[in-house]
DNA sequence: CTGTTAGCGCTTTCAC
DNA sequence: GTGAAAGCGCTAACAG
C-alpha cells in the first residue's frame, strides 16, 4: 500500500466531474452547483481523500507554512512566545517549522528553511546579528522579529519598551532606599541588544550616579547553569540589588543569596524581567517586569499573516504595554 | 522580483548541461564528472541558486520532514523532549512542523500534518487517545511515541519503566518511615495511562498496605496555575508523603507546604518524577525521578529515521534507564 | 457552473 | 558521464 494512494484525480473520475470542480469544491470556492459540490464532498468522504499540501504548493506557490527560529525552545521566554505565535497560526490555518538554532550556524539554518518555501518566518533570540539581517534582506519572504528589536528600524517587530521597563525598575529600587544597583545579563545585553542597558543607565543618570564596572555581570548565556558563579561573584560586590535580563539567572542569584544567608529583600532586592512562571515559584517570590509574553508572539504572527497577503496599512514596530509585578524580592515600600 | 527566481533549469542553461546532471550536482551522486560538477557549482553559487524542497517533495515523495505533536510548548517536559527530538532530526537533516495540539481537535491536527506529506511523526501527551491511534494505524506515515506508552504495545514507543520508577520511589518513602503516601496525577495517569499508578500500588501492596481513596489526588491539567487548590486538600489530608506526576504541580505542592508551616521533609515528603530545572529552584530542592528527557527525544527521533529507511531491525519499544536523584524533600536516612 | 490545458520545479527512468 | 522526457498532484487561467 503506497502512501497517499488515491489523487484529485480518482475523487474525479468516481465523482463524474474535472479534476478542477473538485479543486473549487476543496477549495471553498463558491461557483460549484450544490448539488455537485455535495456529489464531491460524498466522494470525497468515501475515498478517505486528502489533499496533497506539497502538490498544492508547488502549483501555487504558497505553503501555508511558517519559519519560527528560536535558540532555546526549552527556555520559558521563547516557549511562551512560540505558543502565542502557535495559536494565531492555526487560526490562519498556518502550520509551523520549527527550528531550535542554537548552536547551529544560523544563516545555514535560515536558507534551509527559506529552502522549505515558507510564505514567511518569524525569529527571535537575543541578537540580530548582521548575516542573519543580510539574509532576511536579500529575500522576498516576510520576516517578523519577536521579542528582539532591529535597532535599525528595517524589519518588523514586536516587543515592549525595553528601556523603560528597565529604567523603572532600577528607579524603583533607587526610590526604596537601595543604593548600589547591579545589572545582570547574557553577553548580547552589553553588546549588541543594548536597550534595556539604556533603560538601566538612564536611572542611574536621573539619581545622579555614575557607571560602576563593578556592578555590571555579564555571563556569556543566560541559562539557567551559568548562574551559580556569577551569584557568588554578585554577593561579594557591593551590589544590594540587581535588575537581571532573564528569568533563571534571577532565580538562580536569589537562591544563592538565601541559600548563603543573605536576606533578600531585607538586604538585597531582585528585580527580573520576564516574569516567567519561575517567579511565582522561588522563595522569595520575584518582583518582575511583566512583558506580554503570549501577545508579542501572538501579534507577530499576526503580523506576518498580513505581510503575507501583501495587505496595506501594516503597523510594522509594535510597542506592547507591559507591566510591573512587586513580588517579594523587593521591598515596595 | 519574485520569489524564488532562479530554478534548476536557469543553471543548466548557464552552466550548459541538462537538469539531469545539475540534479545529479545539488544530490551529491557520484556520477559526474569533476570538472563539469566544478562548473555547476559554479553557477549555483553565482545564480545563488537554492533548491526548491517543495518541488523536490513532490516529485520524490519525500519531504524531509516530519511532524511532531505536543500537547504543551511551555511545559519543561515536552520541550526537552523537543530539544532532544530537534537536534537529532537536524543531524539527519529532517524539519520539523510543530504542533502544539492543545485545545485542538487532535485528529484535525493529525490530518492536517499528514496533508503535509510529512515523512514521519512523533507523538508525545499524557494519553493516546483511540481516534489517535486509529489515525495512526490508518496511515503508512512512520509514527513513534515519545514518553508516552502504547499500552497494546503496537505503535513503536521510547519510555523509562514507569512502574518500577514509581514503585521505587514510594518504596523508599515507605522505608524513610512516612506512612501514608499520597499519589498526585493529572487524570489521565489514573485513567489511560496507568503505568505510574501501577508502580504505586506494588510498592502499596508490598509494604502490606491497603489503597486509601482519600490519599488519591486527580486534577483536570497538570499544568502549575491548577495546583494550589488540591495543594490545600492533600495538607488537609492524612497524607505525610506525596509522590507527583509532573514537576509543576509538585512545586506547587511543595510551595504550598512550605508557606503554611509544614516542614518539608520532616513532617511531608514530596517526590516529583520529570527533574526538570524546576525540581533545583525550589526550596527545599525536590527529590526526583530523572528520566533522561533528553534522550527519550532523541531516541525517538532516532528510531524514526529509521523507520523513514525501511530499515530492518529496528527496536520498536525503547526503554531506557532511569535514576533517582535525591534532594532536600525527602529525609533520606 | 464546469471542463481543458498548461505548467509549478524537481527527480527519475531510460537511452546513448 | 550525460541528456531527454515523463511525470509527481495540484492550481489557475481560459474557454465555453
Amino acid at each position: 500500500m503506497e502512501k497517499q494512494t488515491v489523487t484529485i484525480y480518482d475523487v474525479a473520475r468516481e465523482a463524474q466531474v474535472s479534476m478542477a470542480t473538485v479543486s473549487r469544491v476543496v477549495n471553498g470556492n463558491t461557483n460549484v452547483k450544490p448539488s455537485t459540490r455535495a456529489k464531491v464532498l460524498d466522494v470525497i468522504k468515501r475515498l478517505d481523500y486528502r489533499p496533497n499540501a506539497v502538490a498544492r504548493g508547488l502549483a501555487s506557490k504558497k505553503t501555508t507554512t511558517v519559519g519560527v527560529l528560536l535558540p532555546d525552545i526549552t527556555n520559558n521566554f521563547f516557549s511562551s512566545l512560540a505558543l502565542g505565535i502557535d495559536d494565531i497560526a492555526s487560526m490562519y490555518k498556518y502550520n509551523i517549522i520549527l527550528d531550535n538554532a542554537d548552536n547551529k550556524k544560523e544563516s545555514q539554518v535560515l536558507s534551509n528553511i527559506l529552502a522549505k518555501q515558507v510564505d514567511g518566518v518569524i525569529y527571535m533570540g537575543h541578537q540580530l546579528s548582521d548575516t542573519v539581517r543580510e539574509e532576511i534582506n536579500r529575500t522576498n519572504t516576510p520576516f517578523v522579529l519577536a521579542g528582539l528589536n532591529d535597532d535599525r528600524y528595517e524589519i518588523p517587530s514586536v516587543n515592549i519598551d525595553y528601556t523603560q521597563a528597565f529604567y523603572e525598575a532600577v528607579s524603583g529600587l533607587f526610590e526604596q532606599g537601595y543604593q548600589n544597583i547591579g545589572f545582570l545579563a547574557a553577553k548580547p545585553y552589553f553588546h549588541n541588544n543594548l536597550d534595556r542597558y539604556q533603560g538601566y543607565l538612564k536611572a542611574l543618570e536621573e539619581a545622579g550616579k555614575e557607571v560602576d564596572e563593578s556592578l555590571l555581570f555579564e555571563v556569556a548565556d543566560s541559562r539557567f547553569k551559568n548562574g551559580e558563579d556569577i551569584a557568588q561573584q554578585i554577593r561579594e560586590s557591593k551590589a544590594d540589588g540587581i535588575v537581571v535580563v532573564g528569568d533563571e539567572l534571577a532565580v538562580k542569584v536569589t537562591n544563592h543569596m538565601v541559600d548563603n544567608g543573605v536576606k533578600v529583600p531585607e538586604e538585597f532586592a531582585v528585580v527580573t524581567s520576564n516574569n516567567t512562571a519561575l517567579t511565582e515559584i522561588v522563595r522569595p517570590s520575584l518582583t518582575s517586569i511583566e512583558p506580554p509574553l503570549y501577545d508579542i508572539g501572538a501579534v507577530s504572527m499576526r503580523i506576518l499573516t498580513k505581510l503575507m497577503n501583501k495587505e496595506d496599512e501594516i503597523e510594522n514596530h509594535v510597542t506592547l504595554p507591559h507591566k510591573f509585578i512587586l513580588r517579594d524580592s523587593t521591598k515596595n515600600a
